[in-house]
DNA sequence: CCTAACTCGTACATGGATGTTCAACTTCGG
DNA sequence: CCGAAGTTGAACATCCATGTACGAGTTAGG
């Protein structure tokens, strides 16, 4: 109708709602199964498989995607989160935040894992990986945290362990809210500083 | 020469050979490459690829063969260990030892993931995780461990810890022996009692 | 030595997924 | 209402790894 704002992109509308319905699509499906076929990502959008070609030419390129708005989607959601005051307490909303979105996407990760260039998984995540990492120096230096291992495996140990934790609800072995409880546990006691003459409450 | 035991197998000499070498070959494919082709393996088995196929006529066969290997090498190793005294000291040795062989090995289990029935993994592995799960067991007992979250979670954290330093040195991010370092100190602080008021030596 | 066991290469059958091409049909959008 | 942008299914072209079939050549081993 209005001459439209001219930023709107210069698909017509339906094809933006066809990119959409695929988007969401592929997200779903993945999710169920990481090896899905074009094709049925095609059939789930309700839409052609050509046309799904049309605006991604190759698999990778809808992975990517899919990628990049799962990812976007999920710093929304971090970005929210209070990092400030003791570093205990933010790392453990930041992990219990963090862990939702891994449990309800790691089979995409694990897609893209098996199909994407590294540079490109690793240029994803960076965002999530830094805002850990900044937590973790703080808590270093407030001496809450341990400074023996490296910053790197800090992360890693987390990023891991909720991945693990994942894996051993979709297994069936643990109940969402059993896992978390596992994740933040484990966390917590591997950040702890390694001679650690506290009295175990903090402070 | 001297008229075989008879327990030999039925297999000719060279037979018994040729699957030797495919076997061997075909780990170290799956060690620098998951998804290696027959073909490849073949060849660099030194053998045709109609010859292996004698032996081993579906990859699922192949790389369940290689996984029995390899998981009785790794087997004959840690049966050795001393898994007796102070837990956190036996817990230590057989981390250790099991650090070098998932570091080893890793890509093996990876491609057979991908290919195998899941039962099949599960029962390849048993006996590893047993291990492990009867140390923590013990450990508990004595106090020196934690007993506030699942035993299976607790042998998940180690293997799953193990996995990804490993992945970090293939990355080139940690070496060997800050790997090895990293798990250690990750697992033994994991385990530790949630509140724990002791000395931090132990005892 | 002589035979059965083994191996080899080449060639072929299969299957499944990815992309492409085309010509007709719909829907936007001005 | 008209033209351009978008959609569609069907058919086709590739590609690549797996697995088979065969006939001829080797080798083990009694």
């Amino acid at each position: 109708m209005a001459p439209r704002p001219a930023g709107t992109d210069g698909r017509r509308a339906d094809a933006r709602r066809n990119i959409d319905a695929i988007l969401a699509a592929a997200q779903q499906c993945l999710i169920e199964n990481p090896d899905v076929t074009i094709a049925e990502i095609a059939k789930t959008a309700g839409v052609g498989r050509v046309t799904l070609y049309g605006h991604f030419p190759t698999r990778a390129d809808l992975l990517d995607a899919v990628f990049r708005r799962v990812s976007e989607e999920a710093n929304a959601v971090l970005d929210t989160i209070e990092t400030d005051g003791e570093p205990a307490v933010a790392l453990t909303r930041l992990i219990a935040e963090s862990w939702q979105i891994v449990n309800q996407f790691r089979a995409v990760l694990a897609a893209a894992e098996q199909e994407l260039p590294p540079e490109r998984i690793r240029s994803h995540h960076d965002r999530h990986l830094a805002r850990l990492a900044a937590l973790i120096r703080r808590g270093r230096q407030a001496g809450v945290f341990r400074t023996d291992l490296p910053e790197q495996w800090l992360v890693t140990v987390a990023y891991t362990l909720m991945h693990a934790a994942a894996a051993e609800t979709t297994a069936g072995n643990l109940t969402e809210a059993d896992a978390q409880r596992a994740v933040l546990a484990t966390v917590l006691a591997a950040y702890r500083p390694a001679a650690d003459y506290s009295d175990g409450n903090g402070r």
